[in-house]
DNA sequence: AGGCTATGTTGACACTGTCAAGATAAAACT
DNA sequence: AGTTTTATCTTGACAGTGTCAACATAGCCT
């Protein structure tokens, strides 16, 4: 890919950095995800990352954020589908976003697990990539609304947190393999929609 | 309380640790929870733990599996509450579980988290205390379907796990401050109700 | 009394995040 | 051009972690 000169300067630590800490994320989940280990991936001493982050929880924080804007142009795609129906759209949503998140289950661990929102420690840059992604949850569900999907009797926010707090619990369910295992990811998707929907 | 003379055998090492640990647990979460510092607390060397838990993770789920029990109890009484009306248990249901894990978030994180299911490293211990947590669910699902208050037209377990990961979802949000402030738990809780008993 | 077993001890190892102080290169300024 | 400032990278150090191995003590059983 990019191989630059062996200098005293590496040249681009930053980001040969998150890509190292995108793959061990993506291999050896977050727990075991050290600076140090990074460090050597990058060909630097250990105390080199200091330098382009402030400390672990930042690194974190900025492969965290790709992971949002990533999840985010998702989520626009499937929702301006405009040859599908909009029942047609949600129930893919519900799949997709429950399906993202057992296909990447340590990236949807740090993106949405306690490690970098624990005691309001998101970085700011961050919250500038999250918050569009909280946002556009809303306006989807004002959306569904709209078109007699969801309850029209209930505040957008509220309905907004519920639905996301469901997609979020089934996905945490099956990610930590608490409850249910991936042979079932279809079905309860399924559950959760026709139970958003009744009678629609 | 127990006021031991210190002897070269500590007496009761086992509970002291867990008491130490739940103390621990709660004030400064699971995270800065470490052996040796509870081993000090327990006034007892370093390995000493070693000799009653196999590692850090069978101590966590030791502590998980009474956090379970103790759930399991309160979930019982409130379920049980014959003089209510199985709507109103239900509501009640609901915000006792999100307020269960906001008033104990560090011990829900614990419980319901992946540091102790992660890999099925979960204790038969803690699996045999905390499976029949997940079957009352299943068995409080297939009452309230039998009462009309859920759709009967699907698989009781897929409801069970539906539902359950509304609230474990909404909890979640609120504990790792993601997407809602506690001001908002009681409203949530409503929402979500309502939106299970649609048009009931 | 003797020995077995449960329980406790110190020592050691590899690993972690992070700070301080110094080295080097590149960029900016005069 | 030369000089200075700034960004980047280095080694050294420290406190903290879980865990293993080897050894010490004490209680219990025969």
């Amino acid at each position: 890919m990019t191989s630059v000169a062996q200098t005293y300067h590496h040249g681009d630590l930053r980001t040969a950095l998150l890509h190292a800490a995108a793959k061990r994320l993506a291999e050896h989940g977050v727990d075991s995800l050290s600076l140090r280990k990074l460090a050597e991936d990058a060909g630097v001493s250990r105390t080199a990352p200091y330098h382009h982050f402030k400390d672990k929880s930042a690194l974190l924080s900025a492969i965290a954020a790709k992971g949002f804007s990533d999840w985010h142009s998702a989520a626009k795609r499937i929702f301006e589908q405009d040859e599908k129906s909009p029942k047609e759209r949600f129930r893919e949503f519900v799949r997709e976003y429950v399906g993202y998140a057992v296909d990447n289950p340590e990236m949807y661990e740090l993106m949405f697990g306690r490690t970098i929102w624990q005691n309001n420690a998101a970085t700011s840059d961050l919250k500038d990539v999250a918050f569009p992604c909280f946002q556009f949850q809303v306006t989807m569900t004002k959306f569904w609304q709209e078109k007699g999907l969801l309850p029209n009797n209930q505040d957008a926010l509220r309905l907004a947190q519920v639905t996301w707090g469901t997609l979020h619990g089934i996905a945490r369910l099956l990610i930590d393999g608490i409850y249910a295992d991936s042979s079932h990811i279809q079905e309860m998707c399924d559950c959760a929609a026709d139970l958003f929907m009744q009678q629609k």
